[in-house]
DNA sequence: AATTTCGGATAGTGGCACTATCCATCGCTG
DNA sequence: CAGCGATGGATAGTGCCACTATCCGAAATT
């Protein structure tokens, strides 16, 4: 398949995959003569998995690139794969404000008494501590870890477990395993946050009564 | 206060304020010359609530924008308040593709199934949309909504209670309730999605036996 | 033979969130 | 009250990102 066959199958345009080639998200395609090349299935599957993480998990194109890499490295277990593709759909960096570092003390100190096993470089740590430390900044001063975090806890271990769970045992060839993992991560996070959403919003109207507006409700049969 | 000072309070650098000035994220300070304002503890707080939304909830200007407009419209209930802000934090558009069409019908019918008071023009519908469409194009057909997202419905609404639940009484005044309103919901989107990706971690370290690399755990004492 | 398409390279675009520079005051300091 | 840094306001520029457009000479198709 030449490069036009390959953009019509997958709904990327043409400029497009020529630029994921570029950047090495895809590699190159088979030269049948000095200018001419075939792609193949695999290049079909994996340019969807790219347009997957960019599109549902929102991952830049440098962080693609980390998590192809990642899966193209046989000697990464899923275990670290799967990191690999949570680094990438967290993107966070750590801050120098002394506050900051203090809500990152509490949020760690905080994980290490849940026992779990968690690399002490994971960004979502940092994550916790952006949100720890806005609270922090918003009301007056308290604010511990375990009041803003303990409710959800349980809750996500829940989801986090049956996940894990619901993919291949560890036996598993890991071709079979690793890309879904990638898409795995990617779609659940997306998912569960939408349902999350609407979830919410359903809550809020049975307790706050529903839209005041008209408006708000153009075709709500 | 002047700007400097607003700026100093805030951690937010003044060249980065007079942005937000001219954007109309802030109003103007009162001016006590032609080229001199003072600005109060308003300013400030919704200075600190702009940053809130932009690096905790990944608010784009222009949605914060709509968000602020939606708290300053007394006319707008809290029910709708807080769908402007997850329509913000939730930026979605659909597409044409007939595939797609097709994932959003059924993730609507799906949703009706669940009897939520949903508007039909829901962003999270167009996200779930992307999910299904998403996993289609990879997995040869089938994906039916139920499998892929029946098995959050139940927490999702469990969490959502909650946190609705957690807000103030409907009865509360209006101006205590919009901004906790607006930070609760960009704040516990972060902090449960950081949760879980870390109880994930964990989860698969169980499973799958942890790192098999030396690196992936430099400090792990 | 004529037209289309190709791969590859280089350069350009549009959006976004700031950031820098100017300039004529302002107002506190010495 | 002179000097000097800070201020408000306006205009323009920056850096990043994810593409997108154009060009070219060589296949491939018609």
């Amino acid at each position: 398949m030449r490069i036009s066959e390959l953009s019509r199958t997958s709904g990327v345009p043409v400029p497009t995959v020529k630029f994921y080639l570029r950047e090495g998200l895809l590699p190159p395609g088979e030269l049948t003569s000095p200018n001419q090349a075939a792609y193949g299935e695999a290049h079909l599957r994996r340019l969807r998995l790219i347009r997957a993480l960019v599109e549902i998990g929102g991952v830049s194109i440098a962080a693609v690139k980390d998590v192809l890499a990642a899966l193209d490295d046989t000697s990464l277990g899923v275990h670290d794969l799967l990191g690999s593709v949570q680094y990438a759909l967290i993107p966070a960096q750590p801050r120098d404000d002394p506050e900051w570092r203090e809500a990152f003390a509490d949020v760690n100190a905080f994980l290490d008494g849940l026992g779990w096993r968690v690399r002490p470089d994971a960004p979502a740590r940092i994550r916790l501590a952006d949100v720890l430390h806005a609270l922090r900044r918003r009301d007056g001063e308290p604010v511990a870890p375990d009041a803003v975090f303990g409710p959800y806890v349980q809750v996500a271990a829940q989801i986090a477990d049956a996940e894990i769970a619901s993919m291949a045992p560890p036996g598993s060839p890991r071709e079979a395993l690793a890309e879904q993992v990638a898409v795995g991560v990617a779609t659940s996070e997306a998912a569960f946050s939408a349902l999350r959403a609407l979830a919410q919003e359903d809550a809020s109207a049975r307790r706050y009564g529903g839209s005041t507006l008209e408006s708000a409700r153009p075709a709500d049969q």
